[in-house]
DNA sequence: AGGTTGACAAAGG
DNA sequence: GCCTTTGCCAACC
């Protein structure tokens, strides 16, 4: 690997983001799960994501199943986006978890990228 | 090189 | 079910 080891951190999260189908939903905890490190991070690697990158940023919430707050206020523009995509909102601003939460990428996925589906 | 910040999560009250 | 506290690890200053 020439690249730093915090490069492919980014890249993981991305790559894994981008993964995510449209009217389905990932939380933070889930992707960090996979990827290997703290929720906090994903949330860092999500406000560092470069809009029209092709990365779904829009379809990770999260544990709450609700929009978390963000610097400006795009806060509105992602529930336009995830409900043009299907994702219904409860009265109080939360989306039905139970229903959306995305079952993750497949084994395959993980295996080609170097995951290990076993553990 | 060290301290602070942050789009969170899980546990406790 | 809601609010508060604790832990977490990488990026940023």
């Amino acid at each position: 690997m020439t690249q730093t080891d915090r490069t492919r951190l980014f890249d993981r999260i991305y790559a894994l983001v981008r993964e995510i189908p449209p009217g389905r939903i990932a939380t933070y905890g889930q992707i960090a799960g996979i990827v290997g490190c703290t929720a906090r991070v994903v949330g860092y690697a999500m406000a560092a994501t470069p809009d029209g990158g092709g990365v779904p940023w829009q379809r990770v919430i999260n544990s709450r199943g609700e929009i978390s707050a963000r610097p400006g206020d795009g806060a509105s523009r992602q529930r336009a986006l995830l409900d043009r995509e299907g994702i219904r909102f409860s009265p109080a601003g939360r989306v039905a978890l139970d229903e959306v939460r995305w079952s993750g990428p497949g084994w395959e996925w993980l295996e080609r990228n170097g995951y290990d589906p076993g553990a």
